[in-house]
DNA sequence: CATGAATGAGGGTTCATTCAT
DNA sequence: TATGAATGAACCCTCATTCAT
């Protein structure tokens, strides 16, 4: 995976920490500038290096565009896979698993908003492998669905509902501005698990949110 | 409003028809290579014009950006007043609401993504100004909830879902590569339907979705 | 041929005028510092533009290396044409040919060596165009050795008496630092001709050198 | 001589291998790409050491491109001097001496090319060096002229035939687009040697050519 | 009103050179 | 001696914007 960006550094250990300087730094810039109008010699100066280390560890600008998108997903997906447990399904457990990826979100958000405002710079390729990431981390949501389930459900209404949750979630930072006047993210996530729930025809009565 | 990007022509109709030349023009390149990709000589380019008239239409070439926003969002906007209703509330009524409106993002799929990826690119003040234009949208998709909902709901639970179906018509255009491939337009829009009639606690069999 | 180089200002007689000027600017700059030396900022200054406008009548830089070899064949070759006169051929035409030639290239001995130093930076295609040219000039002077020489002359050693004379005529100017020394144009010249006469065993009491 | 490049490296012996070890390397890169082109990490990755490694041997990059000169004349130079035999002149000799110096420039193509492109870029001093060791070469050519032809030759006309011998022999591989379609390295060398001793006003059947 | 040549600040990127290990 | 990560000056090129015609 990180092989993906070409390096003139041979030191792993060290390209992983310059990477995450690089990261950290290029998230906190694009989420006030954005990419386009943030300077590679802002990254590497906020990096805390000089902009010819900068390009030892970077062939392009947009690889580090890369980075921070793969960086983000790693999380994400590293947390889900902490969270769901398929192997004891129950609706508690679905409601755990939507709570948390809400709370990931919320703690997410500026990350967030960058990938989905600049994916769009990356090119053909990388931006494919980014989405085919994000594909398989709906496929997850869909399983806990169809699986804590307690009645049968459509493959389709699974696909649909995961997809709900997952912009959803996003939801939650991107449009910040209208949704954190009137809700917190308590009363955000129970209401939408609510109508979750009734989407799936799960009486809310029998389950504590 | 539309007195918000200077000009140094005077002629009213011709700004008007030279406006539209230049928005037609940005949303097709916007489309392909995004805001910042675009150059304000191909802009004048494809709107018929040489880069020193373009600059009698505008002062800066984010003004484009903003009269591009704008333009969607009239728009949609004119486009939910035409089909809402407030006189005579109905379930159906919500219904073709929610149905109208997810047809006209299938339509404008290109706009609204342009939009949503390059809306932080505008400065504070024209940003907030577009915000404020969505969150009347907003609200007149809560009215209809509310007044086409049978019974009570309280308002956050309307704003909520407002802001749910929002997206969710938004959704279809920006997520198209995940969502095409399983919905078409109709299924897509049946199912987030059902979806809502159900967290109405709605019914569905009394209606014809 | 002019075409090959692709302009953003649509005006002929601008571009001309403009590129005369770059072609000037950047021999004068190339002959003391060398292309790869030589800043586009310089070239642009030294022309009398700023750097922008330079960019509005080439692509890259190297456009410029191309500008500069096709002027100076351009000069070369007309200087060549004109005073080539295949008509009346005569030994003392010949010889007139090749003082002119000698003549010229001691005229141009800055643009010589910098062509002759540089052309290996072009890119394989317009190298082959300018070395194309070359061969063109190469066939002049073989044409005017072989109708000039009162008896039979293979094709062969024509053809190598032409590049001989075409490389010293370059020679002149390239290793000035070794020939000035020792020759003025005119002894240099005289004795060229004379070896090329001998050469083409031309009885040298019967001609005026 | 080899002095003049300072090192930081104190053994001897590891510095003349270091730099063969270098010059075989810069040349066969600057062949394809030229001195500017050329970068030191390059050179160093050639050479079979690290970065750090070449600039322990050379102080600049300029360096390199001098001790190639230096190292091709003295090739050419011990060449020249191993084949040159003062002290019994004949006109064979001469022929002799001339074939084997074409013969040299032959296997030395790519190496010649790289001196006389690329020596200009070589600062005023040492420029001059390297120039003055190629007067010196001049000036064996000449001695083998004035010595090996039967009767009596002008001093100018041995230095402007030596010139010729030696522009001659390189122009076989720096013109040898245009030369190698037409001649082998044989008839090339036959052709001139021919030239060679019609301009000395020997009589080419007396001898074997 | 329309044109398009001119401007130059500023951005991405390279690469010769250094120096701590 | 050997290494290779770090540095930053400097280069090429773009493009929003202006203004004389």
């Amino acid at each position: 995976m990180r092989g993906k960006v070409i390096t003139s550094v041979k030191d792993t250990q060290l390209i992983e920490k310059r990477r995450e300087q690089i990261v950290k730094a290029a998230i906190s810039l694009f989420k006030n500038k954005g990419f386009h109008k943030t300077t590679t010699r802002e990254i590497a100066k906020e990096s805390g290096f000089s902009i010819g280390t900068l390009y030892e560890y970077i062939r392009q600008k947009e690889d580090i565009l890369f980075l921070v998108c793969e960086a983000i997903h790693n999380d994400v997906d590293l947390h889900l896979k902490q969270v769901i447990d398929l192997e004891n399904p129950s609706i508690d457990h679905l409601i755990t698993v939507v709570k948390s990826y809400f709370q990931l979100m919320d703690e997410m958000q500026d990350e967030v908003i960058v990938m989905y405002q600049e994916i769009k710079s990356l090119e053909e390729k990388t931006r494919t492998y980014i989405l085919q990431k994000e594909r398989e981390m709906i496929q997850m949501l869909k399983q806990v669905i169809v699986s804590c389930t307690p009645h049968y459900i459509s493959e389709m209404d699974a696909e649909l509902l995961a997809n709900n949750i997952f912009v959803q979630g996003q939801m939650w930072g991107f449009r910040r501005w209208a949704l954190h006047q009137q809700f917190t993210l308590e009363s955000y996530t129970e209401r939408q698990i609510q109508f979750l729930l009734k989407a799936l025809s799960i009486d809310t009565d029998e389950v504590d949110v």
